[in-house]
DNA sequence: GACAGAATGTCAAATAGTTTACAATCTAAG
DNA sequence: CTTAGATTGTAAACTATTTGACATTCTGTC
Protein backbone atom coordinates (compact mmCIF):
# COMPACT_ATOMS: atom_id res chain seq x y z
CA UNK A 1 0.00 0.00 0.00
CA UNK A 2 1.30 3.23 0.94
CA UNK A 3 4.86 2.83 -0.59
CA UNK A 4 3.95 4.03 -4.48
CA UNK A 5 5.35 1.92 -7.35
CA UNK A 6 5.64 4.33 -10.07
CA UNK A 7 7.70 2.42 -12.47
CA UNK A 8 4.99 -0.23 -12.60
CA UNK A 9 2.86 2.44 -13.74
CA UNK A 10 4.87 4.08 -16.29
CA UNK A 11 4.44 3.50 -19.96
CA UNK A 12 5.79 0.66 -21.67
CA UNK A 13 8.53 2.58 -24.09
CA UNK A 14 9.85 4.10 -20.95
CA UNK A 15 9.83 1.42 -19.21
CA UNK A 16 12.43 -0.53 -21.42
CA UNK A 17 14.64 2.10 -21.91
CA UNK A 18 15.31 3.01 -18.37
CA UNK A 19 15.79 -0.37 -17.69
CA UNK A 20 18.39 -1.09 -20.90
CA UNK A 21 20.11 2.02 -18.74
CA UNK A 22 20.24 0.58 -15.12
CA UNK A 23 22.35 -1.19 -13.25
CA UNK A 24 21.43 -4.66 -12.23
CA UNK A 25 22.26 -5.69 -8.87
CA UNK A 26 21.80 -8.88 -6.59
CA UNK A 27 20.83 -9.08 -2.63
CA UNK A 28 20.25 -12.10 -0.85
CA UNK A 29 17.87 -13.46 1.27
CA UNK A 30 17.82 -11.52 4.71
CA UNK A 31 20.21 -8.78 3.02
CA UNK A 32 19.36 -5.06 3.60
CA UNK A 33 18.67 -3.34 0.29
CA UNK A 34 18.14 -0.15 2.31
CA UNK A 35 17.83 1.77 5.75
CA UNK A 36 16.16 4.80 7.09
CA UNK A 37 18.39 7.53 7.01
CA UNK A 38 20.91 6.69 4.00
CA UNK A 39 21.05 9.42 1.46
CA UNK A 40 18.57 8.88 -1.80
CA UNK A 41 20.27 9.33 -5.18
CA UNK A 42 18.31 7.23 -7.31
CA UNK A 43 15.43 4.04 -6.90
CA UNK A 44 15.00 0.22 -7.39
CA UNK A 45 12.82 -1.93 -9.55
CA UNK A 46 12.42 -5.25 -9.02
CA UNK A 47 13.38 -7.42 -11.42
CA UNK A 48 12.75 -11.00 -9.47
CA UNK A 49 12.01 -12.36 -6.02
CA UNK A 50 10.38 -9.60 -3.21
CA UNK A 51 11.42 -7.14 -0.95
CA UNK A 52 10.14 -5.93 2.33
CA UNK A 53 9.52 -2.17 2.90
CA UNK A 54 9.04 -1.22 6.73
CA UNK A 55 10.79 -0.33 9.76
CA UNK A 56 12.96 -1.50 12.33
CA UNK A 57 10.62 -0.08 15.85
CA UNK A 58 11.51 -0.60 19.45
CA UNK A 59 13.19 -3.70 20.39
CA UNK A 60 14.86 -4.62 17.12
CA UNK A 61 11.03 -5.78 15.89
CA UNK A 62 10.55 -4.99 12.12
CA UNK A 63 7.28 -3.14 11.30
CA UNK A 64 5.96 -4.32 7.68
CA UNK A 65 4.50 -1.87 5.68
CA UNK A 66 4.57 -3.43 1.88
CA UNK A 67 5.61 -6.78 0.11
CA UNK A 68 6.76 -5.57 -3.40
CA UNK A 69 7.27 -7.94 -6.06
CA UNK A 70 8.46 -8.11 -9.50
CA UNK A 71 7.60 -5.17 -11.55
CA UNK A 72 7.52 -2.78 -8.44
CA UNK A 73 9.58 -0.08 -7.48
CA UNK A 74 10.37 1.66 -4.54
CA UNK A 75 12.68 4.50 -3.39
CA UNK A 76 11.10 7.00 -5.89
CA UNK A 77 9.97 9.16 -3.10
CA UNK A 78 12.37 9.69 -1.57
CA UNK A 79 14.33 10.75 -4.42
CA UNK A 80 12.24 13.33 -6.01
CA UNK A 81 11.64 14.56 -2.68
CA UNK A 82 15.26 14.77 -1.75
CA UNK A 83 14.79 13.41 1.67
CA UNK A 84 16.64 10.66 2.95
CA UNK A 85 14.92 7.35 3.12
CA UNK A 86 12.59 7.18 5.52
CA UNK A 87 11.97 3.39 5.60
CA UNK A 88 14.32 0.23 5.93
CA UNK A 89 13.77 -2.15 2.62
CA UNK A 90 15.21 -5.86 3.13
CA UNK A 91 15.42 -9.29 0.90
CA UNK A 92 12.47 -11.27 1.49
CA UNK A 93 14.42 -13.66 -0.81
CA UNK A 94 17.19 -13.87 -3.36
CA UNK A 95 16.24 -10.56 -5.20
CA UNK A 96 17.33 -9.23 -8.57
CA UNK A 97 16.86 -4.98 -8.42
CA UNK A 98 17.57 -2.13 -11.07
CA UNK A 99 19.26 0.22 -10.06
CA UNK A 100 18.16 3.91 -11.42
CA UNK A 101 19.81 7.36 -10.12
CA UNK A 102 18.56 9.93 -9.70
CA UNK A 103 21.19 11.82 -12.49
CA UNK A 104 19.88 9.51 -15.27
CA UNK A 105 16.00 10.26 -14.01
CA UNK A 106 17.33 13.97 -14.11
CA UNK A 107 18.21 13.60 -17.76
CA UNK A 108 14.92 12.02 -18.67
CA UNK A 109 12.80 14.91 -17.45
CA UNK A 110 14.59 17.17 -19.06
CA UNK A 111 14.63 15.59 -22.63
CA UNK A 112 11.11 14.30 -22.05
CA UNK A 113 8.63 17.10 -20.69
CA UNK A 114 5.85 14.47 -21.29
CA UNK A 115 7.49 12.24 -18.69
CA UNK A 116 7.48 15.07 -15.99
CA UNK A 117 3.44 15.48 -16.87
CA UNK A 118 3.11 11.55 -16.03
CA UNK A 119 4.95 11.23 -13.14
CA UNK A 120 3.22 14.43 -11.37
CA UNK A 121 -0.21 12.50 -12.47
CA UNK A 122 0.75 9.18 -10.98
CA UNK A 123 1.94 10.96 -7.97
CA UNK A 124 -0.98 13.40 -7.57
CA UNK A 125 -3.37 10.17 -7.47
CA UNK A 126 -1.47 8.14 -5.01
CA UNK A 127 -1.18 11.53 -3.11
CA UNK A 128 -5.38 12.18 -3.62
CA UNK A 129 -5.73 8.44 -2.49
CA UNK A 130 -3.52 8.75 0.68
CA UNK A 131 -5.69 11.65 1.74
CA UNK A 132 -9.07 9.55 1.14
CA UNK A 133 -7.85 6.93 3.50
CA UNK A 134 -7.09 9.25 6.20
CA UNK A 135 -10.30 10.66 5.71
CA UNK A 136 -12.40 7.05 5.32
CA UNK A 137 -10.46 5.38 7.36
CA UNK A 138 -11.03 7.41 10.68
CA UNK A 139 -14.22 6.14 12.04
CA UNK A 140 -14.60 2.64 10.96
CA UNK A 141 -14.82 0.06 13.03
CA UNK A 142 -10.94 -2.61 13.61
CA UNK A 143 -13.35 -5.58 11.39
CA UNK A 144 -13.74 -2.74 8.32
CA UNK A 145 -9.89 -1.32 8.40
CA UNK A 146 -8.93 -4.97 8.19
CA UNK A 147 -10.79 -5.67 4.87
CA UNK A 148 -9.65 -2.08 3.44
CA UNK A 149 -6.31 -2.82 4.39
CA UNK A 150 -5.99 -6.42 2.59
CA UNK A 151 -7.65 -5.12 -0.43
CA UNK A 152 -5.04 -2.45 -0.88
CA UNK A 153 -2.30 -5.17 -0.41
CA UNK A 154 -3.81 -7.20 -3.59
CA UNK A 155 -5.01 -4.41 -5.33
CA UNK A 156 -4.52 -5.34 -8.83
CA UNK A 157 -5.40 -8.99 -8.44
CA UNK A 158 -8.58 -10.31 -9.02
CA UNK A 159 -10.33 -13.46 -7.41
CA UNK A 160 -8.18 -14.51 -5.11
CA UNK A 161 -4.90 -13.96 -3.34
CA UNK A 162 -2.57 -14.34 -0.69
CA UNK A 163 -1.27 -11.69 1.47
CA UNK A 164 2.15 -12.88 3.82
CA UNK A 165 1.78 -11.11 6.71
CA UNK A 166 1.65 -12.31 9.87
CA UNK A 167 -1.25 -11.23 12.27
CA UNK A 168 0.77 -8.95 14.33
CA UNK A 169 1.99 -7.44 10.96
CA UNK A 170 -1.28 -6.98 9.82
CA UNK A 171 -1.98 -5.30 13.40
CA UNK A 172 0.84 -2.82 12.78
CA UNK A 173 -0.51 -1.74 9.42
CA UNK A 174 -4.31 -1.99 10.28
CA UNK A 175 -3.67 -0.02 13.54
CA UNK A 176 -5.47 -2.09 15.77
CA UNK A 177 -4.07 -5.11 18.17
CA UNK A 178 -3.24 -8.57 17.14
CA UNK A 179 -6.03 -10.47 19.37
CA UNK A 180 -8.60 -7.74 17.41
CA UNK A 181 -7.12 -8.97 14.11
CA UNK A 182 -7.70 -12.59 15.29
CA UNK A 183 -11.04 -12.28 16.22
CA UNK A 184 -11.46 -10.70 12.46
CA UNK A 185 -10.33 -12.85 10.67
CA UNK A 186 -11.87 -15.90 12.36
CA UNK A 187 -14.65 -14.31 11.69
CA UNK A 188 -14.48 -13.32 7.98
CA UNK A 189 -13.17 -17.10 7.50
CA UNK A 190 -16.45 -17.98 9.05
CA UNK A 191 -18.13 -16.07 6.24
CA UNK A 192 -15.94 -17.77 3.31
CA UNK A 193 -14.26 -14.97 2.73
CA UNK A 194 -10.63 -15.53 3.90
CA UNK A 195 -8.47 -18.78 4.61
CA UNK A 196 -6.07 -18.16 7.72
CA UNK A 197 -2.88 -20.29 8.08
CA UNK A 198 0.23 -20.04 9.69
CA UNK A 199 2.42 -16.51 8.67
CA UNK A 200 0.03 -15.80 5.93
CA UNK A 201 -3.91 -14.83 4.60
CA UNK A 202 -5.48 -16.30 1.95
CA UNK A 203 -8.34 -14.11 0.47
CA UNK A 204 -10.79 -16.73 -1.11
CA UNK A 205 -13.37 -13.96 -2.68
CA UNK A 206 -11.84 -10.68 -3.15
CA UNK A 207 -15.13 -8.98 -4.88
CA UNK A 208 -17.26 -9.97 -1.80
CA UNK A 209 -14.61 -8.72 0.49
CA UNK A 210 -15.00 -5.22 -1.28
CA UNK A 211 -18.27 -5.12 0.55
CA UNK A 212 -16.91 -5.76 3.73
CA UNK B 1 -3.86 20.70 6.26
CA UNK B 2 -3.85 17.41 4.04
CA UNK B 3 -5.02 20.09 0.63
CA UNK B 4 -2.14 20.77 -0.25
CA UNK B 5 -0.79 24.24 -1.23
CA UNK B 6 1.78 23.42 -3.99
CA UNK B 7 2.36 27.52 -5.13
CA UNK B 8 3.12 28.86 -1.93
CA UNK B 9 6.08 26.78 -2.36
CA UNK B 10 7.08 27.64 -5.96
CA UNK B 11 10.14 30.06 -6.01
CA UNK B 12 9.37 33.72 -5.82
CA UNK B 13 9.96 34.05 -10.17
CA UNK B 14 8.11 31.48 -11.18
CA UNK B 15 5.10 32.41 -8.63
CA UNK B 16 4.93 35.84 -9.93
CA UNK B 17 5.57 34.98 -13.84
CA UNK B 18 2.20 32.88 -13.30
CA UNK B 19 0.48 35.57 -11.36
CA UNK B 20 1.03 38.09 -14.42
CA UNK B 21 -0.03 35.44 -16.74
CA UNK B 22 -3.51 34.19 -14.69
CA UNK B 23 -6.92 35.29 -14.76
CA UNK B 24 -8.29 37.08 -11.76
CA UNK B 25 -11.83 36.27 -10.63
CA UNK B 26 -13.63 37.68 -7.56
CA UNK B 27 -16.50 35.00 -5.36
CA UNK B 28 -19.10 36.80 -3.00
CA UNK B 29 -19.00 35.34 1.04
CA UNK B 30 -20.66 31.92 1.08
CA UNK B 31 -20.36 31.45 -3.14
CA UNK B 32 -19.62 27.57 -4.19
CA UNK B 33 -16.32 28.02 -6.35
CA UNK B 34 -15.83 24.63 -7.62
CA UNK B 35 -18.04 21.44 -6.62
CA UNK B 36 -17.60 17.79 -6.26
CA UNK B 37 -17.23 16.00 -9.52
CA UNK B 38 -16.26 19.22 -12.02
CA UNK B 39 -13.68 18.53 -14.24
CA UNK B 40 -10.28 19.87 -13.13
CA UNK B 41 -8.68 21.85 -16.22
CA UNK B 42 -6.50 24.25 -14.16
CA UNK B 43 -6.27 25.70 -10.14
CA UNK B 44 -6.41 28.57 -7.86
CA UNK B 45 -4.82 31.07 -6.20
CA UNK B 46 -5.84 33.04 -3.31
CA UNK B 47 -4.86 36.74 -3.29
CA UNK B 48 -7.17 38.03 -0.52
CA UNK B 49 -9.99 36.10 1.50
CA UNK B 50 -10.31 32.67 2.86
CA UNK B 51 -11.79 29.85 1.09
CA UNK B 52 -13.34 26.55 2.80
CA UNK B 53 -12.31 23.64 1.28
CA UNK B 54 -14.74 20.14 2.14
CA UNK B 55 -17.20 18.25 1.21
CA UNK B 56 -20.98 18.22 1.97
CA UNK B 57 -21.97 15.29 3.09
CA UNK B 58 -25.35 13.38 4.40
CA UNK B 59 -28.02 15.97 5.23
CA UNK B 60 -26.34 18.97 3.56
CA UNK B 61 -23.93 19.87 6.18
CA UNK B 62 -20.66 20.87 4.96
CA UNK B 63 -17.35 19.03 6.55
CA UNK B 64 -14.49 21.50 6.63
CA UNK B 65 -11.23 19.67 5.86
CA UNK B 66 -9.15 22.98 5.30
CA UNK B 67 -9.39 27.08 5.33
CA UNK B 68 -6.96 28.73 3.05
CA UNK B 69 -6.04 31.86 2.96
CA UNK B 70 -4.06 34.90 1.20
CA UNK B 71 -0.74 32.77 -1.30
CA UNK B 72 -2.84 29.50 -0.75
CA UNK B 73 -3.45 27.64 -3.82
CA UNK B 74 -6.04 24.73 -3.93
CA UNK B 75 -6.75 22.50 -7.00
CA UNK B 76 -3.34 21.61 -8.28
CA UNK B 77 -3.93 17.91 -7.26
CA UNK B 78 -6.79 17.42 -9.39
CA UNK B 79 -5.46 19.47 -12.18
CA UNK B 80 -2.03 17.27 -12.10
CA UNK B 81 -3.83 13.89 -11.46
CA UNK B 82 -6.34 14.69 -14.28
CA UNK B 83 -9.23 13.56 -12.31
CA UNK B 84 -12.36 15.16 -11.11
CA UNK B 85 -12.68 17.62 -8.12
CA UNK B 86 -12.90 15.67 -5.07
CA UNK B 87 -13.61 18.29 -2.71
CA UNK B 88 -16.19 21.44 -2.37
CA UNK B 89 -14.65 24.95 -2.06
CA UNK B 90 -17.03 27.54 -0.69
CA UNK B 91 -15.98 31.24 -0.18
CA UNK B 92 -15.78 32.46 3.25
CA UNK B 93 -16.06 36.11 2.66
CA UNK B 94 -15.44 38.13 -0.34
CA UNK B 95 -12.40 37.12 -2.20
CA UNK B 96 -10.20 37.93 -5.24
CA UNK B 97 -8.16 34.49 -6.83
CA UNK B 98 -6.19 33.90 -9.86
CA UNK B 99 -7.15 31.38 -11.96
CA UNK B 100 -4.21 29.42 -13.92
CA UNK B 101 -5.33 27.05 -16.60
CA UNK B 102 -3.42 23.48 -17.10
CA UNK B 103 -2.48 24.49 -20.42
CA UNK B 104 -0.90 27.37 -19.32
CA UNK B 105 0.75 25.09 -16.53
CA UNK B 106 1.89 22.71 -19.38
CA UNK B 107 3.25 25.03 -21.55
CA UNK B 108 5.70 25.87 -18.52
CA UNK B 109 6.52 22.78 -17.48
CA UNK B 110 7.76 22.05 -21.34
CA UNK B 111 9.74 25.24 -20.87
CA UNK B 112 11.39 24.65 -17.60
CA UNK B 113 12.55 20.98 -16.53
CA UNK B 114 13.29 23.02 -13.46
CA UNK B 115 9.88 23.39 -12.34
CA UNK B 116 8.88 19.83 -12.98
CA UNK B 117 11.44 19.19 -10.90
CA UNK B 118 10.41 21.39 -8.24
CA UNK B 119 6.83 19.88 -8.59
CA UNK B 120 7.70 16.80 -8.47
CA UNK B 121 9.73 17.44 -5.14
CA UNK B 122 7.08 19.37 -3.44
CA UNK B 123 4.48 16.50 -4.03
CA UNK B 124 7.07 13.74 -2.80
CA UNK B 125 7.13 15.35 0.50
CA UNK B 126 3.29 16.12 0.93
CA UNK B 127 2.98 12.06 -0.16
CA UNK B 128 5.63 11.50 2.55
CA UNK B 129 3.72 13.45 5.05
CA UNK B 130 0.45 12.15 4.56
CA UNK B 131 2.05 8.58 4.53
CA UNK B 132 3.82 9.07 8.00
CA UNK B 133 0.25 10.76 9.08
CA UNK B 134 -1.12 6.93 8.33
CA UNK B 135 1.29 5.67 10.41
CA UNK B 136 1.50 7.49 13.13
CA UNK B 137 -1.71 8.37 14.16
CA UNK B 138 -3.15 5.33 14.09
CA UNK B 139 -3.18 4.50 17.69
CA UNK B 140 -2.63 7.71 19.63
CA UNK B 141 -5.48 8.36 21.76
CA UNK B 142 -7.72 10.98 20.77
CA UNK B 143 -6.32 13.48 22.58
CA UNK B 144 -3.20 13.39 21.29
CA UNK B 145 -4.65 13.23 17.84
CA UNK B 146 -6.31 16.47 18.27
CA UNK B 147 -3.44 18.35 19.46
CA UNK B 148 -1.45 17.36 16.15
CA UNK B 149 -4.31 18.30 13.94
CA UNK B 150 -4.14 21.46 15.38
CA UNK B 151 -1.01 21.84 14.88
CA UNK B 152 -1.23 21.01 11.46
CA UNK B 153 -4.25 24.18 10.66
CA UNK B 154 -1.51 26.70 11.92
CA UNK B 155 1.58 25.41 10.72
CA UNK B 156 3.84 28.17 10.05
CA UNK B 157 2.34 29.92 12.76
CA UNK B 158 4.40 30.52 15.61
CA UNK B 159 3.39 31.55 19.52
CA UNK B 160 -0.46 31.92 19.35
CA UNK B 161 -3.19 31.36 16.70
CA UNK B 162 -7.13 31.30 15.95
CA UNK B 163 -8.83 28.19 14.37
CA UNK B 164 -11.66 28.70 13.24
CA UNK B 165 -13.58 25.35 13.51
CA UNK B 166 -16.46 24.31 15.41
CA UNK B 167 -16.27 21.80 17.77
CA UNK B 168 -18.10 19.45 15.52
CA UNK B 169 -15.97 20.56 12.64
CA UNK B 170 -12.62 19.06 14.62
CA UNK B 171 -14.54 16.15 15.90
CA UNK B 172 -14.93 15.38 11.71
CA UNK B 173 -11.46 16.32 11.11
CA UNK B 174 -9.74 13.89 13.69
CA UNK B 175 -12.32 11.70 13.78
CA UNK B 176 -13.66 11.36 16.55
CA UNK B 177 -17.14 12.55 18.46
CA UNK B 178 -17.54 16.22 19.46
CA UNK B 179 -17.63 15.18 22.95
CA UNK B 180 -14.49 14.09 23.03
CA UNK B 181 -13.22 16.64 21.93
CA UNK B 182 -15.59 19.27 23.94
CA UNK B 183 -13.29 17.27 27.17
CA UNK B 184 -10.42 17.13 25.41
CA UNK B 185 -10.24 20.89 24.59
CA UNK B 186 -11.39 21.48 28.31
CA UNK B 187 -8.46 19.55 29.06
CA UNK B 188 -6.29 21.47 27.54
CA UNK B 189 -7.40 24.86 28.57
CA UNK B 190 -7.35 24.03 31.86
CA UNK B 191 -3.66 23.28 31.31
CA UNK B 192 -3.24 26.55 29.48
CA UNK B 193 -2.37 25.53 25.94
CA UNK B 194 -5.76 26.59 24.60
CA UNK B 195 -8.85 29.03 24.58
CA UNK B 196 -12.30 27.88 23.49
CA UNK B 197 -14.72 30.32 22.25
CA UNK B 198 -17.65 30.16 20.39
CA UNK B 199 -16.71 28.51 16.83
CA UNK B 200 -13.19 28.48 17.44
CA UNK B 201 -10.26 27.85 19.31
CA UNK B 202 -7.53 30.22 20.27
CA UNK B 203 -3.66 28.47 20.60
CA UNK B 204 -2.34 29.97 22.98
CA UNK B 205 1.09 28.00 22.98
CA UNK B 206 2.16 26.01 19.74
CA UNK B 207 5.64 24.92 20.96
CA UNK B 208 3.98 23.37 24.93
CA UNK B 209 1.35 22.06 22.72
CA UNK B 210 3.79 20.18 20.07
CA UNK B 211 4.55 18.17 23.29
CA UNK B 212 1.26 16.72 23.37
C1' DG C 1 11.42 -36.91 15.06
C1' DA C 2 12.18 -33.90 18.92
C1' DC C 3 12.63 -29.31 20.11
C1' DA C 4 12.71 -24.26 20.37
C1' DG C 5 10.84 -20.31 18.83
C1' DA C 6 7.34 -18.15 16.37
C1' DA C 7 2.60 -17.48 15.50
C1' DT C 8 -2.08 -18.04 16.75
C1' DG C 9 -6.56 -18.80 19.69
C1' DT C 10 -8.99 -17.35 23.62
C1' DC C 11 -10.50 -15.57 27.96
C1' DA C 12 -11.48 -11.95 31.77
C1' DA C 13 -10.74 -7.41 33.44
C1' DA C 14 -9.88 -2.68 32.46
C1' DT C 15 -10.48 1.34 29.60
C1' DA C 16 -11.22 4.72 26.00
C1' DG C 17 -14.64 6.28 23.31
C1' DT C 18 -19.53 6.44 21.58
C1' DT C 19 -24.31 7.28 22.01
C1' DT C 20 -28.17 9.41 23.79
C1' DA C 21 -30.13 13.00 26.02
C1' DC C 22 -30.73 17.40 27.86
C1' DA C 23 -29.28 21.86 29.73
C1' DA C 24 -26.64 25.98 29.16
C1' DT C 25 -24.63 29.39 26.39
C1' DC C 26 -23.65 32.19 22.50
C1' DT C 27 -24.65 34.82 18.02
C1' DA C 28 -26.98 36.92 14.51
C1' DA C 29 -31.28 38.60 12.61
C1' DG C 30 -35.29 40.96 13.30
C1' DC D 1 -34.10 43.55 23.21
C1' DT D 2 -35.92 39.18 21.91
C1' DT D 3 -35.81 35.16 19.90
C1' DA D 4 -34.49 31.21 17.03
C1' DG D 5 -30.89 28.47 15.76
C1' DA D 6 -26.36 27.09 16.35
C1' DT D 7 -22.82 25.72 19.43
C1' DT D 8 -21.07 23.96 23.63
C1' DG D 9 -21.03 21.44 28.43
C1' DT D 10 -22.06 17.34 30.89
C1' DA D 11 -23.57 12.90 32.62
C1' DA D 12 -25.02 7.95 32.44
C1' DA D 13 -25.34 3.71 29.90
C1' DC D 14 -23.29 1.11 26.51
C1' DT D 15 -19.72 -0.77 23.22
C1' DA D 16 -15.55 -1.74 21.01
C1' DT D 17 -11.00 -2.39 21.84
C1' DT D 18 -6.91 -3.03 24.65
C1' DT D 19 -4.17 -5.38 28.10
C1' DG D 20 -2.38 -9.17 30.14
C1' DA D 21 -2.06 -13.94 30.62
C1' DC D 22 -1.85 -18.42 29.14
C1' DA D 23 -2.72 -22.49 26.19
C1' DT D 24 -2.28 -24.28 21.65
C1' DT D 25 -0.52 -24.99 17.16
C1' DC D 26 2.75 -24.62 13.60
C1' DT D 27 7.50 -24.64 11.23
C1' DG D 28 12.14 -24.99 10.40
C1' DT D 29 16.42 -26.93 12.38
C1' DC D 30 19.50 -29.86 14.58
Amino acid sequence: MGAPSLFSAFPEALRLRLQSLAVPRNFAAGQIIQQHGDEANGFWVIEQGQVKIGRYGDGGRFQVIAILGQGDSYGELAMFGRFARVVDAVAVNDVRLYWISSARMDRIIEEEPSVSRELLRLLSGQLQEALDMLIARRRLPAKRRLAKSLLLLVRGTEGSAVVNFTQEDLAELVGTSRMTISVALADMEARGLVKRSYGRIEICDIARLEDC
